[in-house]
DNA sequence: CCCCAGGCACCTC
DNA sequence: GAGGTGCATGGG
């Protein structure tokens, strides 16, 4: 693949398609899409972001190192980050390998929701099923001659059950239609965000669908929970495998063990190591 | 035909 | 809290 990390250090390509996003989406070779107004183009080099309003391009702005990170929700340098982890050859070898990979905050809703599709399924066709809610739910944006849809905000998304099920979501169509109920009487993420780290994974599995895993996943890729590392079964492998004094019988007591090693990073730790081993630089199994 | 995929809810004990 | 089971769908 080929890689371009912009000044800020960020690999947009490897990052949007690093599987932890499902809410931004190629519209031609060089543009991703946002649930927001806002386009990016790498045309001719030039990094740019794309501001419209009813499909009028109205700003278009070099990409500066803190327009960038505001708006993919970056605060933090890598540097400053991986200088927090303790010495960790399969770390270091996974940056070496990625970097520039860095950890989004996306919107919260169309977060939730990509999750909720997760229980085993595979990122691509919880990606297709993201894309098709978003086709069958969400309004249109005019961009640049391109006609797309954006995701739906809850109270746009009055899907039933059966028409869920109808567009292949399966038996986790409850958990999208109860789990969105919820939001739209009032689940926000301002609270959750207020809250200290294992109150609010707590307080994320309130909502129907919403397990130890899928709620790590919603508080770091969404809710700024950078301490939050989801252990999915990529996570699990490479924890039994190469720090089994971390391992332990349950998602919570791993999780602390986990956290304990890596620090208030801890899901960057995850987002490298989960990398590293789903694309076979760190060998598992 | 089989097995598996970013797990979860629900049920026991 | 720990451990087992059923679960929709599609791809290999």
């Amino acid at each position: 693949m080929e890689r371009h990390v912009l000044e800020a250090g960020i690999d947009l390509e490897l990052t949007m398609t690093s599987g932890q996003t499902f809410n931004w989406n190629r519209v031609e070779g060089d543009f991703f899409e946002g649930g927001k107004e806002k386009f990016y183009t790498f045309k001719k080099d030039e990094p740019l972001i794309v501001e419209q309003k009813d499909g009028e391009i109205i700003a278009e702005t070099p990409l500066s190192r803190e327009e960038v990170e505001k708006t993919l929700g970056i605060r933090k340098d890598l540097d400053e980050i991986f200088e927090t982890f303790p010495e960790d050859e399969r770390l270091e070898k996974a940056r070496r390998e990625f970097s520039g990979l860095r950890v989004l905050e996306d919107e919260f809703f169309p977060t939730l929701v990509g999750y909720l599709l997760s229980p085993q399924n595979r990122i691509q066709r919880i990606k297709k099923l993201h894309d098709e809610i978003a086709e069958r739910w969400g309004e249109t944006v005019q961009f640049n001659g391109y006609t797309l849809r954006k995701f739906p905000s809850p109270e746009q998304l009055e899907a039933t059950e059966e028409e869920l099920r109808e567009i292949g979501t399966g038996y986790r169509a409850p958990y999208v239609v109860e789990s969105t109920q919820k939001v739209r009487e009032g689940f926000g993420p301002e609270k959750v965000r207020s809250m200290e780290y294992e109150e609010a994974r707590e307080e994320m599995k309130t909502l129907h669908g919403v397990g130890d895993k899928v709620a790590d996943c919603v508080l770091l890729f969404s809710l700024g929970f950078l301490e939050a590392a989801p252990l999915d079964t990529w996570a699990k492998k490479v924890v039994e495998q190469f720090y089994p004094e971390i391992h332990a019988s349950g998602y919570e007591e791993t999780s602390r063990n986990f956290r304990k090693r890596f620090g208030n990073y801890s899901g960057y730790a995850q987002e490298y190591l989960f990398h590293a081993a789903r694309n076979e630089v760190l060998e598992v199994d």
